[in-house]
DNA sequence: AAACATAAGTAGACGACGTCTACATTAGTT
DNA sequence: AACTAATGTAGACGTCGTCTACTTATGTTT
């Protein structure tokens, strides 16, 4: 069970290799199941949405028996905490990997490359930030979704009280910051990636993705 | 079709009532099957969640036949559609009220009230609200919840830009500073209403709500 | 190398669900 | 009073999640 977190951790999602690494070691034993299980159910979350999730669509996709699935994941609701696990991981690596790609010391200049590398990571991976904020999510989280999720959170904190250290909202308590600071790319990235919400402002078109980007964070982290 | 949208937004969802105004005109006929369904789905979507809401499930809590309610919904997702028309249409309401509760004409003022209307009204019907950015609440949306969502965004849109010509943010696109100005309180409420995300942050707790909110959307719309 | 426990797959069954069809009952209009 | 539309019922169908019992491969122990 705690290696299913690992082996989500090694798959990347986004990578749309033909739904197959499995270096086919015979019929009967298929290999990767379990990660080719969490990257069927990516593409199909993506394709038609969670609610046409199904592990017996999954196994039918992958050519196995309809409870095969139920072999690598306890239930429904657990594929989806491993999933989730995955998307966290990956969003608290491509905001570190933002900070750290500035090659700078400076608390808000990491601040601000964190909240791009939010909504970059976001804005590519739109079901997979889908589901991490997904209610039936939250809900059912088992204890490594929780491990991960309060990885990412604390990654994040850090930096806001770097910031805040540096004199950034200084004058306002830490809880409040944070908030504030989570809820710009947190809530831009989904207005723009829901399809009623974007649909009245056709006006984004006229901006580059980074450039949105980069407009929309400089509000919440100056520099 | 279209006059459910009105019954919709008749039904006060929040008020609790024994499931039932029903003046039980006879047996057979219910009398107000439809606003009785949108009802008991909330609260069943408070409860237990959306992936526990099912049609045949309302029918037996309402004491009618497993297929009644296709009578009044065409299928789920149009069940869907109308609890988020509904919700809309209170987001709406109650940030408008929120603004006119100021009885001031400055923009900012309105536009600070109305995040904090926002604000309060999201944590105050958190079942409600998750379902308007349900991701299949969005892929399957008909012409009412369009129209719904259309009218919020419109009326939040006139405001940011009064405030606007008022000087705050003056310097950057329109668009870019709606989209930053609707965020926060979207961003807030999602993060203060998801166990997982609002788990680190027991310093909350510190807060009363109306002080929480106050201080973030001051964040956003000074005044 | 043989024996054996365990991991990983299969087939079949069960109840719940969404949805369709055919039929029954009531309400409203003419 | 008769007709039509709205509203409710019963039954059926295919899909789904999940359980159980069984089968096959893997890998460790002896």
């Amino acid at each position: 069970m705690r290696n299913l977190c690992e082996d989500v951790g090694a798959v990347n999602f986004s990578e749309k290799t033909p739904v197959s690494n499995q270096q086919i070691q015979n019929a009967y034993h298929h290999g990767n199941l379990s990660s080719d299980i969490l990257q069927r159910a990516v593409e199909i979350i993506d394709e038609q949405g969670l609610d046409a999730l199904s592990l017996r669509g999954i196994a039918k996709d992958l050519g196995v028996s309809h409870a095969a699935p139920n072999r690598h994941f306890k239930n429904k609701a657990s594929l989806l905490s491993a999933i989730a696990t995955g998307g966290w991981m990956q969003l608290r690596d491509a905001t570190l990997k933002a900070a750290d790609a500035t090659a700078s010391d400076n608390p808000n200049v990491r601040l601000n490359a964190m909240g791009r590398g939010f909504m970059r990571w976001a804005l590519r991976n739109r079901a997979l930030f889908r589901t991490l904020l997904h209610p039936d999510v939250a809900r059912f989280a088992d204890d490594d979704l929780t491990e991960a999720m309060l990885e990412f959170s604390a990654s994040v904190s850090d930096a806001v009280q770097a910031s805040q250290r540096q004199g950034r909202l200084s004058d306002v308590p830490l809880p409040i910051v944070s908030l504030f600071t989570n809820a710009v790319p947190m809530g831009a990235a989904l207005l723009l990636i829901n399809p009623l919400l974007s649909a009245d402002h056709p006006d984004f078109e006229q901006f580059e993705e980074e450039e949105l980007i980069h407009q929309v964070i400089n509000l919440v982290v100056p520099i």
